[in-house]
DNA sequence: CCGCATCCCCTCAGATACTG
DNA sequence: CAGTATCTGAGGGGATGCGG
């Protein structure tokens, strides 16, 4: 995991292939699982995911779809139809990273409550 | 899920209280998950999480530990000793979280090679 | 030992306008 | 329809110096 260990405990290197890095933070980002979990239920238009995904804007949609397909998760495809029609579809191993996450987002769905209590008392603890 | 649904496709809300995004935004950035997986292990101290992270500045620790306090994912105690001593643990609720992220991590240690290489299949492509 | 405060750069991301 | 280009503000995060 690109570890090492020091007197019995766990050091995380800093380096660049750090694979927790790599991948954590590009799905971290604001959209990234966003995208990822619409498309699990199958291809779809860029429009059409613009319009599912609220608040995305024009821009962080293409960016994203871009560093997506760029790591392999998703595949970008043409029909030269008039008007054109582009088609996002995840890759076999996008759709092996969303199942990864299924967990997490599942727990934090579960634990949603827990976690805002917990920020209002500390917020209130320290004020 | 903080879900809908229009002509049978999934539809994310951007509101305030996505859980995806309040879990995921804290979870994506730079440091919480080398802290939380070095928690993991058992309680630590500000400095030797320092030095088992590498690359962290001290403000990006103390910052990023005060921030998963605040989500209720670890506890924070002074032992009044000189010098001070402080240790951090992880709470049961920080434990579930680092539970849930597991698969997410060994599924990226198991397909880094397969991503870089689409990345630098990417890069060839389009220069 | 464990932080906070400050300064400062650089990237992220929204708004807007324009193309094939 | 599906983008690209440009401008801009906000904030993430490093470096450094001080304080209990």
């Amino acid at each position: 995991m690109s570890t090492a260990t020091k007197n019995g405990k766990r050091v995380f290197l800093q380096n660049e292939d750090c694979p927790i890095r790599n991948v954590v933070s590009q799905v971290g980002d604001k959209w990234s699982i966003l995208i990822l979990f619409s498309l699990v239920e199958g291809a779809d238009r860029f429009n059409s995911l613009k319009s599912r995904i609220q608040g995305i804007s024009q821009r962080m949609l293409t960016q994203t779809l871009r560093d997506l397909e760029r790591d392999g998760y998703v595949n970008r495809t043409v029909y030269p139809e008039v008007p054109v029609k582009v088609e996002y579809k995840l890759t076999p191993l996008g759709e092996g990273l969303a199942k990864s996450l299924w967990n997490l987002v599942s727990w934090a769905d579960t634990h949603h409550d827990e976690i805002r209590q917990a920020r209002e008392n500390y917020d209130q603890s320290n004020r």
